[in-house]
DNA sequence: AACAACTGTTAAAAAATGTTAAACGGACCA
DNA sequence: TGGTCCGTTTAACATTTTTTAACAGTTGTT
């Protein structure tokens, strides 16, 4: 899911600093953090899970950080990798390189930093050959027609051409549909930053998308008070 | 183009330390390094040759590594970046990264630790999403046929004339075909300059594109607000 | 009920883009 | 030298996209 919010693995065995670092990332990045207290679990779910990136502390008990990459990425070899641990030595730095680490952070740092190094990663880190819903191809809403390629939306009533805006806003709904999206989400997605203005500018957005789809009665978008917005497309038979 | 060195673009105002690092990056890591002392000869390099990566300094006199970063995206946005500066500081490694930095190290660092970064990040940057088209011969855009060499553009209602900016164009579109080309950078790689005037008379240019492919229902040539411009090109099966 | 936070809608303002025609300037040729 | 052709830029005006503002309505809480 492209759209939904990006899977980060942190294995670190100091636990505040760990949870602290959770919950770091899930509110300032909006990732979602899963939080493994040492290696072995880690690699247990690196076998049941899809993830984006994983940040490994070094010093663990049970399973070491090194130890833990070799094998992570016998399954998933180019996993964005960062390496965050207290030890600064060249020796160290050098055996995380060779393991396919991508970036290495000494502790203490700061976890403003880390977030960003974490971005300019997930920036450089090709979506991977397995995609999610194709939107290359129209997809079928309702009795609706969506091409998010050529920004054209069309009801039972007639065509109509979508700005890039509205576009990607009911491409997100769309991938969602039926769930909840947050306005948090689609902010930072689209608008890249989720203060008041820009909130005030999607909910203009919002209520074109809903006269547009108001030429189809089997799409609704719905409105869960705090928490976001679901479409609500309702099925047909195909 | 694939057995030859890596280009390394390194602006490092410290004459000694800069040639030392050149070295030491052309011998253990086998690249080609080109150092500039400062940042204006840093952008002129970047304006007359193509690299895979580059590394700045900071703090230089002329123009500072910030400024010049600024300057470079604005040609190539997606060049892997490193800064290697003296400054620690969290706001200089905000801004760093803000500007799109890939990687950001501190003065005084082990230069053994520089070459594992820029390895990682070129790992990680390999060859960017557009598939390679060959130019030299004509190509095809869903019914229509586009030669680069002979200016000529053939839709399904006849054979065109293009002039040279209007070949450039196209071929620029149609290099990154359903991905985004943004104004900015086909202004530098057109009009060698990207100024509001210019801007203007690409929209004039963009125009007459328009009006080109409307003879082919296939081709349409979308903007992003704020972003720049796509073509869309409808698959046919040949 | 009263209040605050949140949401919905519409219009106006601001910014960016689209289109057409005229002006410019170099190349070419008589 | 003067004229014409042609690619390009400049200018003028039209339209679209996005943001901001204003006001109305809703939801949940106390």
């Amino acid at each position: 899911m492209k759209n939904s919010k990006k899977e980060i693995l942190l294995v670190e065995d100091d636990e505040n600093f760990g949870s602290v670092l959770q919950e770091y990332l899930e509110i300032k990045g909006d990732f979602n953090v899963t939080l493994c207290g040492n290696g072995l679990e880690g690699l247990a779910k690196v076998r049941s899970q899809d993830f984006h990136l994983a940040i490994f502390d070094i010093m663990m008990p049970e399973m070491d950080g090194f130890t833990l990459a070799e094998e992570v990425k016998k399954r998933v070899p180019n996993l964005p990798l960062i390496f965050a641990s207290a030890k600064s030595d060249i020796k160290d730095k050098k055996e995380a390189f060779k393991l396919g680490a991508d970036d290495y952070i000494t502790k203490p740092f700061s976890i403003e930093e880390l977030l960003m190094r974490i971005n300019a990663l997930l920036k450089r880190s090709a979506p991977e050959g397995g995609e999610d819903i194709d939107f290359s191809a129209p997809i079928k809403l309702s009795e609706s027609t969506f091409d998010y390629q050529t920004r054209e939306f069309i009801t039972p009533k007639g065509p109509h051409k979508l700005t890039s805006k509205e576009a990607e806003l009911l491409k997100m709904l769309s991938l969602r549909k039926n769930q909840i999206v947050s306005r948090q989400e689609a902010l930072n997605e689209i608008w890249l930053d989720d203060n008041y203005f820009n909130g005030r500018s999607m909910d203009v957005y919002l209520s074109k998308i809903r006269k547009l789809i108001s030429e189809d009665v089997g799409i609704e978008l719905l409105n869960v008070h705090g928490k976001g917005y679901k479409l609500i497309v309702s099925q047909i038979n195909n």
